[in-house]
RNA sequence: GGAGAGGUGGCUGAGUGGUUUAAAGCGGCGGUCUUGAAAACCGUUGAGCGUGGAAGCGUUCCGGGGGUUCGAAUCCCUCCCUCUCCGCCA
């Protein structure tokens, strides 16, 4: 949601952001609309303040037991009505059109943020680890299915395409992951465990940016709620409409969720295997944070889940999202890429955003700043990380040559101490 | 699912048709006192929008939406949420 008194004294930088996203200048509608409504406001202002003065008048000459006079009265403030009537009825629709188009705009880059059309002109910072050479890598569905423990097929027959059952050590390992994140966030990272609610309500799914527009990508419940698509919604929404305590924040929250996603736009691509499903697990993190420190924590959550890629030991690489591979919400956002030597490849495993004011606008979360004013917070949501994502990169990383894969160090307590699965 | 009670500013909470568009308390801020602090006392303190150089003036907001009325926190309808009891249930 963008500031409409922004808009009004920076027009020029509101387009000059949009286009940075390719998208063309908007200012100028908005601000018309915006002078419209202010116009219709300002004439509906005045008739509500005549006609709230006459009702006094009227209660004085009732007081007096001046029936004349009262009568008089009344008969010309209900002349006013149609007129009150109309103008309220302008300045609702004016609302609303300036409401919904705000609502469709999506956030501005930082001005550090590169420019580019997709993800070919992200920006890679640095890379950390190097590939292990590894001769005639098998991907993740082949050592799964060798031994026994990915079904793809079962869960196709129960729910169609884009879906996968783990079995036996597969299961247990994916458990171990998501374990081993949280306990990481929560006991090194200052982050709070969530067990969130999985299914939310409109007004969540508004505030952090899923809707209006990408509605398509979202499973709904017949009861007008939504399977969320990350644990960004309800962690994020943990603070709507709510005036949080300065001294409460920065709020860290993360949790393990599945999450769920049409994939409606993604058609043919990545069909083989567990890359992209319509339900897979993911450990979050999200930050509500005053908003001067925003960026610096933007630095601390990419860290955060690095080091989860680091314990692991998988090589990843972290790259800066150009402006047109940026999500909605996000003023600036860090991929987080690990390699998967059967695609030879970095592919996304985490994704970190920091959003500004843009959702908490939205959600009509704020604090008290220092000098008592109430402003907005920040929020800063990240993978930390994917959690079927990073069992596919364990998998592929660390097969042998017979196809069985070796547990990683930090993994085994987790997995009873076994060292290997298959 | 059934019955009942509720939802008021950052928080607690009074207020059942008008002449204060929300009492009081807590919290916050400022001050007096103090070496400093606490306590006590005094003052001050909601948000959004419009208008204006500013002071100010106006307007909206008492869970959301709609209605009745000259006028609604207050009356009516509807939805949401919370609590209590009953039913069902992991």
């Amino acid at each position: 949601m963008h500031d409409i008194k922004f808009i009004r004294e920076h027009p020029d930088a509101f387009d000059g952001g949009l286009a940075l996203r390719d998208l063309p200048p908007q200012s100028a509608q908005i601000l018309d609309l915006d002078a419209r409504l202010r116009a219709v406001t300002t004439e509906l202002q005045e008739a509500l303040s005549k006609r709230n003065a006459m009702s006094k008048e009227i209660g004085k000459a009732k007081a007096q037991k001046n029936e004349d006079e009262a009568q008089r009265l009344m008969a010309e403030v209900e002349a006013m009505k149609g007129f009150i009537a109309e103008k309220t009825e302008d300045e609702r629709a004016f609302a609303e059109a300036l409401r919904a188009l705000l609502m469709s705009i999506p956030n501005l880059p930082d001005p550090s943020t590169p420019h580019g059309l997709d993800e070919t002109q992200n920006v890679e910072i640095r890379r950390h680890g190097d590939p292990k050479s590894i001769s005639s890598p098998q991907d993740h569905v082949s050592l799964g299915e060798a031994n026994g423990l990915m079904d793809f097929e079962a869960a196709a027959r129960m729910s169609g395409a884009r879906f996968v059952a783990l079995k036996g050590d597969l299961a247990r390992l994916e458990r171990a992951l998501a374990s081993f994140m949280l306990d990481l966030h929560t006991q090194e990272h200052g982050y709070t465990e969530v067990s969130p609610p999985l299914l939310v309500r409109d007004e969540a799914m508004f505030g952090t940016g899923q809707l209006p527009k990408f509605a398509e990508d979202q499973f709904g419940t017949t009861d007008e709620r939504w399977l969320i698509p990350t644990a960004e919604v309800p962690l994020t929404n943990m603070v709507y409409d709510q005036m949080v305590a300065a001294a409460d924040l920065p709020l860290r929250f993360t949790a393990y969720t599945p999450c769920f996603r049409k994939e409606a736009g993604s058609a043919g691509r990545d069909t083989r295997g567990m890359i992209r499903l319509h339900q897979f697990s993911k450990v979050e993190l999200v930050s509500i944070v005053p908003p001067q420190i925003s960026a610096d924590e933007h630095e601390r959550m990419t860290s955060a889940a690095e080091t989860v890629l680091q314990r692991l030991d998988l090589p990843y690489r972290v790259v800066t999202l150009c402006t047109g591979d940026m999500g909605f919400s996000a003023v600036k956002t860090f991929d987080l890429e690990v390699w998967l030597p059967s695609q030879a490849q970095y592919r996304e495993i985490s994704s970190c955003s920091n959003c500004g004011d843009f959702q908490a606008r939205r959600m009509n979360s704020r604090t008290k700043g220092e000098d008592g004013k109430s402003q907005f917070v920040h929020t800063l949501n990240g993978s930390g990380v994917a959690v079927g994502r990073a069992l596919v990169a364990v998998m592929e990383n660390y097969q042998d040559d017979n196809g069985r894969i070796a547990v990683p160090d930090v993994l085994q307590p987790y997995m009873g101490g076994q060292s290997h699965i298959g």
